[in-house]
Formats: C-alpha cells, structure tokens, sequence
RNA sequence: GCCUUGGUAGCUCAGUUGGAUAGAGCAACGGUUUUCUAAACCGUGGGUCAGGGGUUCGAAUCCCUUCCAGGGUACCA
C-alpha cells in the first residue's frame, strides 16, 4: 500500500468519522502539490464539501488535523483555499528510495499472460522508405516495447504488400526501360532502384495522358485509356494467372526491395517476429464472406455484388466483395485478421496505422464484430498523424520526400560533427566513435518523432536540423553518459542507507517523480502513446542535471551515508534513463 | 454536403478522471567552469489556450456554435 492508497483510504474514513457521510472513491482527488506550497501530497477538498456542508477552509482544516492524528507519515498540513497540503515524513521517501527504487525489479511487471500482436511498418515494395513510415516504424516498435515492459507477451508483425497494380507498374517501367539495371551494376539500393522506375513510370504515363486530353480525351478517359495504365493492368493479370515471366520478374524486383528495406530496418533499430504477405492473403476473405452471407450480416444487390449496411451504426453502405467475385482491401483484411487470430491467439491486435484509415478500420472492425468474432473486441486502430512538410504533404511520385536512408544517414552525420566540434571523442577507438554517433543521430531522430502525441500530424522542416540541446534525445543521453561516469569514478556499489540522512527539496523531488516511473509506463501503454513516456524521462533528466548542480561534489562527500544516497538516487535515475529509452528504441551510452 | 481529427508563446511541443497564478525546449537577451562531462545549470522577456455562448464552486480540458487546417467519403490500398 503506498502513501497515495493510504490517504484516499484515510481520507474515506475522515469523512465517515467526522460527518457520518459515504464519500464515494471516485470523489477522492489527489494530486502533487505545486512546488511553491509547503507540502507534497495535496487533497483537493472541493469533492468533500458537499458532504461536510462546511466552507472548503474549514473542511480541509478538519480532514488536516484528522489525518494528521491518523497516518502516521502525515507530519503536517496547510490549507490554501480549497487545497489541503499534506506534509509527508522524510522517512517515508527515504525509505521508498531505499527500498523500493534501489531494488532490481523496480520498473519491471511481471507477465500478465496476455498476448498482443502490434502490426506496424506495412510497407509497399514499390518505393524506399519515407519519413512517414520512420514515424510508423519508431511508433510500432515502442509500442511493442512498451506492451512488453508492462507484462503482455508480444508478437510484432509485418505486413507487407508487395502485390498490386502500383507493384507492376515499377515493374513494367523497369521491363521497358531498365536496361537490365541491377543493384549491383548501378550502385543502388535495392528499394531505390525500384523506385525510380515507379516515378518513370509515372512520368511516362502521365506524358501518355496529356497526348490524349490533346487528342481529345477527357482527362478520366486518358487516365483509363493510356497504354501505359493498360499494359499494367494485363501484367496484373498476368501475376494473378501465374505467368512465369512476370512472376520471375516480380520476383527478382522484390528481392532487391527486401534487401534494401533489411538495411533501412537495420538503421531504424526495428525487428519483426513474423512476416505476412499480401501475395499470400490478398485471396483471403471470401470464405468470410459466405459465413457473413449466411448469417444475414452482407447482403448481395442485384449485380451480384455484396454489402454491409452500417447505416444503423452511423457510418454507410460497404461493398465487401465486388460484381465480379474479386476482393476489394477490407475484403483481404478481413481475411487476414481471421488469420492472424488463427495464427497467434492474441487477447489484443494492435495495428499501426496512418490516420487516412481512421475509417476503413472502423469499418473493419464492426464488420468483425457482427460476424460474431469474440477476438473482434481486442482490435484497436493505432492512428497517427501525417508527417508534413513546411511546403504540405509529402508524394513520392513528385520527388517531395524526406527519404529515410538519407535522413539516418543525415543524422548520423549531424551527431558527428556536433560532438566532434564539443571535441568529446578524444581517446574514442574509432568504432567507438562509429556507434556514439550512430547512437546520437539516432536518438535525436527517435525522440524527436516519439516526443510529440501519435495522433497529432507532425510538422518537420529540412531546412532546421533536429536539435541536440533542451527537450531532445541527446540531452537524455548526456544526462545518463554523465550519470555512469560519476557512479564509474565513485566506484559506486549499490546499498540502501540505514541511517537518517538530510533530504534537500531536490531530492525529494526527484524521489517522487522517479518513484512514478512504473505509472508512466502503465498509463503510457494504457493509451498507446510513447509520448507521454518520452516526456516523462525528460523530466527526469532535467530534474536531475539540476541536482547534481546544486549540490556539492558527491565524490568528495565526506559523509559516507549522505554520499551512498546521492549516488543511490543518481542510479536510479541512470536506470530509468536507461530502461525507458530502450523502449523508445534509444541506446544511451556510456560516454559521450 | 456529411463524417472525423486537430488549433496552446515568434517556432516545435507538454498540460492526467475538470482543480491553485497555463508549462517546457528552440530562438532572443543576461549570468554560471581552480568543484564529479557546459550536449549542462540559473535568470529576463514573451499567452484573448482560434472566436463566441453554456454547464460548474472551478474549464485549455465537458456541451453547443462559428472560423481555420488536415484526413475520409461506397467497388484504390
């Protein structure tokens, strides 16, 4: 039972002593009290006052000298208006730090025997990756972290369409114009290869239209009459009867995308337990169909077509399965998420996903709730926001994108001249220096994308380098770098300290923010945000940078127990550092 | 049109189930190093929380409405 349980409990029990009333828990408010009031636990007693029938001075005077005489940490209190300032004993949060902050399993949960599936990074095979599947990637992969720090046992999986017109037509344009041009002999990444003949072929097509609007056409007809577009069409055809040839081809062109996108992963610092591909499911879903069918959930128009009404639900008409018996996208979703629950048996599925599918997930999920699905209930739609440009959206087929290979590598770059320049690296082996400026780079990067709430579309201009300073990764990195060379020189061994010691304000500050750390992990996983973690260690970094210059150099302390404290409450602090980045994907180093 | 998500300092963002005088960083200006790493610390200035109305003891937060921006809108994924 910790101090906050104690006083709600206190505080029920005031009420009933001394007004005879029930006060319902969802009443009890407590909250940190504000740094400039004596006090650090503070009841909001406005709730009570309709029990007590008293002013809000005179109720918080009364339920502070009854919890004063009642719980014992309770040394004081003081009233601000309708704000009670309980003043906790030191010896509470000295002992919280010496028991439960120092010991190992501080911050860890233990397994909940529930199983979750985070879907993320979903990559087409035509085009490099782009900033917005950075912002995907890093989302996806600490939210796993994060469900994995919290006890869930996690499967994160890839699903990856690498089927589809947009796949031929890169493929076409490589057929026609490619010369035989392979990785090897350009010196292109693989997935930048294809990509470049997926922007020909949208520039050759696009000439192809505006010959026929000149001829006459309407741009609707030139759109559907071009050759181009046709010859696409025939070799998607072709793909889906089996044709050697164009299986052959696609085969080859998305195996240099793969190799390509195993290095941009590589850089990212992401993994996948399990690979799902579209060409293996997009014909999945008919069965679901007929079972929907049957069950008088869809129902058929007079074309053949199949439908679901949703109008009773507030959203339209969807066609799940056209005229023709062929698949349309939620058609394959709903497929593949039977799939997926047949594969893994998950309590929850998590899919990262841009909010442009706010919609067709709605709509897929109620679709799997009406077929009766019990495990329809675990789905959860994580959406974010568009990356955006100062100059508006991104488009790869108009070249007005911030390629992912070359961000990283931007970054890396950054994070080596910078710390070159503050000329940290003297005595650095050069691999040593390799991976602190990978690390840096890339931690700029990550926090940077996880820093900001997923569902809020996120501006980033080109033209201003990340920062390196003040709400950023590498001040996280610093702060921990710094950390372990003080614990390195103090020769620091961890212990808790049995005698009384003087606490600053500081510190207990810090005491209790650092106490909070395995709430901010809960309530971070609770509503799938990194954010909220990611400013929470930056918190932590700050409160402890200005600790360790207000007080004087613990190394030199001469007093043993006062030393042994403040190398404790620095531990600590590196420790949460350290675990919460991770699950941010960030490494912190040792030095830097 | 309809649905949906946003709008907080010059810029980028925080802001718990409604709680005290709305906070950080960057940028600007000033200060701190014979003391454990100055990617740090301390200070100054900067706000009609898009506008209006309502509920409440109390609203950036909840409701209504207007404006602005993004996304979606039935056989693309």
């Amino acid at each position: 039972m910790n101090i906050e349980q104690n006083i709600s409990a206190a505080l029920i029990q005031a009420v009933k002593q001394l007004y005879d009333q029930d006060l319902p828990e969802n009443q009890v408010s407590l909250q940190d009290t504000r740094a400039e009031f004596e006090g650090q636990i503070t009841i909001v007693v406005f709730p009570v006052v309709r029990f007590s029938k008293k002013s809000p001075e005179a109720t918080a005077a009364d339920l502070g000298t009854y919890l004063q005489e009642h719980v014992a940490q309770v040394t004081g209190f003081n009233v601000v208006k309708g704000f009670l300032n309980l003043s906790i004993a030191d010896s509470y949060w000295l002992n919280l730090l010496n028991s439960t902050l120092l010991d190992a399993s501080f911050g860890t949960f233990k397994p909940n025997g529930q199983k979750v599936m985070v879907e993320y990074s979903s990559p087409n095979t035509n085009k490099p990756l782009h900033l917005g599947h950075v912002r995907n990637n890093l989302l996806g992969y600490s939210i796993a972290e994060l469900l994995k720090a919290n006890g869930y046992e996690v499967f994160k999986v890839n699903l990856v369409n690498d089927r589809g017109i947009h796949i031929c037509k890169s493929m076409l344009a490589w057929q026609k114009w490619g010369n035989g041009e392979t990785p090897e002999s350009s010196g292109l990444k693989g997935d930048h290869l294809v990509g470049k003949y997926y922007v020909i072929f949208d520039k050759e097509y696009k000439k192809e239209i505006d010959a026929l609007k000149q001829a006459g056409q309407t741009e609707e007809e030139a759109k559907k009459n071009a050759p181009l577009i046709k010859e696409a069409q025939q070799m998607l055809l072709a793909w889906e009867s089996g044709d050697n040839t164009v299986v052959e081809l696609w085969k080859k062109m998305n195996g240099w995308v793969y190799d390509g996108f195993a290095v941009s992963y590589k850089n990212l610092g992401v993994d996948f337990d399990k690979y799902y591909y579209e060409s293996d499911t997009y014909l999945l879903g008919k069965d679901n169909i007929e079972e929907g069918l049957s069950k008088g959930v869809f129902f058929k128009k007079p074309d053949g077509s199949v439908w679901i009404d949703l109008t009773a639900d507030g959203l339209d008409q969807k066609l799940v399965l056209r005229a023709d018996g062929t698949s349309v996208y939620i058609t394959q979703d709903i497929g593949t998420a039977q799939l997926k629950y047949d594969d893994f048996k998950m309590d929850q599925s998590i899919y990262v996903v841009g909010n442009e599918q706010d919609y067709h997930f709605k709509v897929l999920f109620l679709i799997l709730q009406k077929l009766g699905k019990t495990w329809a209930k675990g789905l959860y739609h994580l959406s974010y926001g568009m990356v955006d440009l100062p100059s508006g959206k991104m488009k790869s087929r108009e070249g007005t994108v911030v390629d992912a290979d070359d961000l990283v590598a931007e970054m890396v770059e950054t994070a080596k001249q910078k710390t070159e320049a503050l000329g940290k690296v003297d005595g650095f082996s050069e691999e040593e220096k390799e991976a602190l400026f990978y690390n840096i780079g890339m931690g700029a990067l990550k926090y940077f994308l996880l820093k900001v709430e997923p569902k809020k579309r996120l501006l980033f201009d080109p033209a201003e380098s990340i920062d390196f300073q003040g709400n950023t990764g590498p001040f996280i990195q610093y702060t921990h770098a710094r950390i372990r060379s003080l614990l390195n020189k103090a020769a620091y061994a961890s212990a808790p300290v049995k005698e009384n010691t003087a606490l600053s304000a500081t510190e207990l500050e810090m005491i209790i923010l650092l106490s909070k750390y395995p709430s901010e992990l809960a309530s971070a996983a609770k509503g799938y945000t990194p954010a909220t973690l990611a400013n929470y260690l930056y918190e932590v970094a700050k409160m402890f940078n200005k600790f360790y210059h207000e007080v004087p150099p613990i190394i030199k302390e001469e007093d043993a127990g006062l030393k042994q404290q403040r190398l404790n409450l620095s531990s600590v602090t590196a420790g949460i550092l350290k675990s919460g980045m991770r699950i941010l994907g960030i490494t912190v180093p040792e030095r830097m």
